[in-house]
RNA sequence: GCUCUCGUAGUUCAAUGGAUAGAACAGAGCUCUUCUAAGGCUUUGAUGUAGGUUCGAUUCCUGCCGAGAGCACCA
């Protein structure tokens, strides 16, 4: 038990002689840091129940704990309404922060994590970015959590919207624009739409030559395109899912259902009545008999049950999908009780443009490679002058413009809309990728140059002050913890800033090697930051670059 | 029309029901003959509105105003 959790035990222990049956009590950060390390807030909560001064109660429970005689703890102040501020010693936060990451709080839970889900034919564009990002950076954080995690995307291969681009690329257009054109074909003109139809079944049933060898090569053409984005994003899937596969399995399993769960609607398409459990109704096999994606969610659960025996599967998806995935985890919760509560919907906003939403109908859409290139670009110039040799500039740009977007994906809550400004969200001061590996890139500059390697934290001088450095370092294992929990990557984006934000200031007060008596400590704290500051950023998928 | 989400500085975002609502950008002013100035230090500026619950509300509940998304054979 460190100090922390003696302090939680010696609080309640406090509290049970008070006369409290069940007491639980947590230590929180204070709003401001030069308030204390930790804070209570237990004896406003239970002054009630006592019909007590809250401020009085406080004070007993400090009496308490300090007849404890806890080691490391420093300084116990009560203040205003009730608060119980802590203040830990100079030995506390120099072990604690040479702790590697402890978390443990998805120890031994298996998760399924399913994110991306880019469609063949259509571009990766910057709304699959903003998924990939998020739901690659929730896979490192539940992984450092101590969870055991696969990871999967599934691909829509099949389906109208492939029939529609293979409609396009049969009549001549282009690879790029297929899509857009076969939608407003099939939406304007009612030949083209039957067309459309036909197409669509012969790539179900494989039984046209011509239109397999279209849908054949496009197919591997977007799925190393796709490949390669991963590659670039340092994203990796254990699993690729298809529709093709999903869909035939859902289809049976629908059909097994018909009475049970599902019933027969309008033009003999096969519903699922939602309106039972309060949601609204939506079609599984429509009336051609072909099932939509809702019967194909159906059978992507079924694979994903047996491939992996999880115990929370995580989907990520933009949240104007929510009331779709709600009737579809009902529906699926009737067919296979087992995965009651074990299924998770995770939604994040859009991506939206200053000019507008994005429409992949419209052909007005961002490939997430043409914003990756054009931030790319604008680092290149900022870098012109630096005395990098042409590769290591590509290497440089690469990894700064890439941290640059993932990090302005990642920095504001999940939930939320981002409208995306080029010349506004990307920038490369303050709050920003750039800040967070500029911080690292100074830190291991100032290391390189250390020709004393010894350093280590026992070199702690005798009078030294706890610095808020030290005092933000030793928070890190909890953040990544409530991150995890909570599916949260931005809390540790935010602790990231403050953590690099602390190490400028830190770095700026004064020389870090020198002479000085406090001089190896201050490197042996510049280790420690580099170290966490890199970790932390490996969990938001941020690479470091050596130089910048 | 129904359902859901969201209204915080000029702008983009933070804040397990707690203390003085934090940052960044933009604006004003400093700071490189010290380890990378993509940095540091000052400074101006905000909870849509009306109620309710609470010792305490940006947070929970209700009305209103405003924005967005979804609502049967797309995914």
């Amino acid at each position: 038990m460190n100090t922390k959790q003696e302090l939680i035990v010696a609080i309640e222990k406090g509290l049970k002689n008070l006369g409290v049956e069940n007491p639980t009590t947590f230590l929180t950060y204070p709003t401001h840091i030069e308030m204390g390390d930790y804070t209570s807030n237990t004896a406003m909560v239970y002054a009630k129940e006592f019909g007590r001064n809250p401020l009085e109660l406080a004070l007993e429970i400090k009496e308490f704990v300090v007849a404890q005689d806890i080691r490391h703890i420093k300084r116990i102040d009560v203040i205003k309404p009730g608060f119980i501020n802590f203040f830990f010693d100079e030995k506390y936060f120099n072990s604690e922060i040479s702790k590697p990451l402890v978390s443990e709080v998805y120890k031994g839970k298996k998760f399924f994590i399913e994110h991306t889900q880019p469609n063949p034919f259509k571009e990766f564009h910057i709304g699959h970015l903003m998924n990939n990002t998020i739901g690659e950076s929730i896979k490192r954080i539940v992984v450092a959590n101590e969870g055991e995690v696969k990871t999967a995307t599934y691909h829509g291969d099949k389906g109208l919207h492939v029939a529609k681009a293979v409609w396009g690329i049969k009549n001549s257009i282009d690879f790029q624009n297929a899509y857009a054109e076969g939608h407003n074909a099939y939406e304007d003109n009612e030949e083209s739409k039957k067309e459309i139809i036909e197409i669509n079944k012969k790539i179900y049933d494989s039984s046209d030559e011509e239109i397999n060898n279209i849908y054949i090569n496009g197919r591997t053409r977007s799925f190393e395109k796709f490949e390669s984005i991963y590659e670039r994003l340092n994203s990796k899937f254990d699993y690729h899912f298809y529709e093709s596969e999903s869909g035939e399995i859902g289809r049976k399993i629908v059909q097994e259902n018909i009475g049970k769960v599902f019933e027969q609607g309008e033009n003999g398409a096969i519903i699922f009545q939602g309106e039972n459990f309060g949601l609204h109704t939506r079609v599984f096999l429509n009336s051609e008999g072909l099932p939509t994606y809702e019967a194909k969610e159906v059978g992507l659960a079924e694979i994903k049950k047996e491939i992996y025996n999880y115990d929370t599967s995580v989907t990520i998806t933009a949240n104007e999908q929510d009331a779709v995935f709600k009737v579809v985890e009902c529906a699926i919760r009737q067919v296979f009780p087992e995965l009651n509560g074990k299924l998770h919907h995770l939604s994040h906003g859009m991506l939206k443009l200053p000019s507008g939403k994005m429409s992949s109908r419209t052909g007005n859409i961002i490939s997430a490679e043409s914003l990756i290139e054009q931030v790319r670009e604008k680092v290149l110039e900022k870098i012109s002058d630096r005395e990098f040799s042409e590769s290591e500039k590509g290497e440089v740009a690469e990894i700064v413009a890439i941290g640059a977007i993932k990090y302005s994906i990642l920095r504001q809550a999940i939930g939320g809309d981002i409208i995306f400004d080029f010349e506004k969200s990307l920038s490369f001061e303050g709050d920003s990728g750039p800040y967070l590996q500029y911080s690292v890139v100074r830190a291991k500059s100032i290391l390189s140059k250390v020709t004393d390697s010894e350093a280590s934290l026992s070199d702690i001088p005798e009078d030294w002050q706890t610095t808020n450095l030290e005092r933000l370092l030793e928070r890190f294992s909890g953040v990544v913890e409530k991150a995890g929990r909570e599916y949260a990557p931005h809390y540790l984006v935010t602790y990231l800033t403050e953590l690099a934000g602390e190490f400028n200031s830190f770095y700026a007060n004064g020389k870090i090697i020198g002479e000085d008596s406090d001089s190896k400590y201050k490197i042996a704290l510049t280790q420690v930051f580099a170290q966490t500051m890199a970790k932390g950023l490996e969990l938001l998928g941020v690479k470091v670059p050596e130089r910048m």
